[in-house]
DNA sequence: GTAGGGTTAG
């Protein structure tokens, strides 16, 4: 890489006759660099740019950012294993700030905080993060929900559970994030980190608290609890969902799964109930599933119901 | 084609 940017054949001038260089000739070429995890190389084509008179935009700026970071997370691992390095982050941040001294054209956006703050977050630099926070929240950039979950992620990842309702609370109460979303976030950290029980505690209290948890915290919490064999407790708390009217986008992998368990355990009117709701909704079975949730309601849902739901599988 | 959370059969 390095010696191809130097050589002759790759520089500026010769280049100018024979090709258009443009910004998004660069940017496949940093994508490239993001994708093979070279940090350095890209660092080093973005700053190469401006020999081709090409200013970086934000876009630009953002991969070469990205892939330090990544390279920054790496290090990280490494260094908790007992290697060293450190500071790669640093690298980044300081290309953040040349962003901002730039002005039009490159100025760092809700993603470039985002993927300083995530690193930070990652490792476990709670306090330099919200220096970025904070340094975005000047500059006029909103937080979304992206930048409050890379910082929930980042949190719950590293045990530091405890301060990670004060940080909900803060981000909430700047008015560009609602507490549905951080608490979404919330709960699929828990279920990843395996605490599913306070992942429950947290998802119900959500629930009762008027918040509309999304799809994926819904998916993945009802799912643990069907995994848990308690089907009827995740058919409840389906219910429940559906109810906030969240539900719309809802992995239709739910159904079947819930359907499966309720005949299972011989649940007879909620799976009925579920069926026919199916139907109503054009949800389609799951075919692993379909052998054992015929054989089970045809003998308490009836006939046609049984028929309507196979006929949409696919 | 600049960012983010997961599963995959009883």
């Amino acid at each position: 890489m390095d010696s191809a940017l130097s050589s002759p054949s790759l520089n500026a001038d010769s280049q100018v006759e024979k090709y258009v260089v443009c910004v998004n000739t660069f940017k496949v070429v940093l994508r490239l660099c993001k994708v093979g995890g070279l940090a350095d190389e890209a660092l080093m084509v973005l700053k190469k740019m401006p020999e081709f008179n090409i200013r970086p935009d934000t876009t630009a700026y953002n991969l070469v950012i990205r892939s330090l970071c990544e390279k920054g997370d790496m290090d990280m691992a490494k260094q908790l294993m007992g290697g060293d390095g450190f500071g790669i982050v640093e690298k980044a941040f300081e290309l953040l700030a040349e962003m901002e001294k730039e002005g039009e054209g490159c100025r760092p956006n809700v993603i470039t905080y985002t993927s300083v703050i995530q690193s930070f977050c990652e490792q476990g630099r709670a306090k330099d993060a919200l220096s970025v926070l904070e340094l975005m929240e000047v500059r006029g950039c909103a937080p979304n929900r992206v930048t409050a979950s890379a910082w929930i992620n980042g949190v719950c990842m590293n045990g530091q559970l405890q301060d990670v309702y004060k940080f909900i609370e803060r981000i909430v109460g700047g008015g560009s994030v609602s507490m549905g979303d951080c608490y979404s976030s919330l709960v699929v950290c828990l279920i990843k980190i395996k605490k599913v029980e306070e992942a429950e505690k947290t998802f119900r209290m959500a629930l009762s608290s008027g918040m509309k948890p999304d799809s994926l915290a819904c998916s993945m919490m009802i799912r643990e609890i069907c995994s848990e064999k308690r089907v009827l407790d995740g058919f409840c708390l389906y219910e429940e969902v559906e109810k906030t009217g969240c539900l719309s986008s809802i992995d239709i992998d739910i159904y079947s799964i819930l359907l499966a368990g309720l005949c299972q355990k011989s649940h007879s009117a909620e799976a009925a109930r579920l069926a026919r709701s199916m139907v109503e909704k054009r949800i389609p079975l799951r075919t692993p599933y379909v052998e054992k949730i015929v054989e089970h309601l045809k003998n308490f849902g009836g006939k046609e119901l049984v028929a309507e739901l196979v006929s949409m599988v696919r």
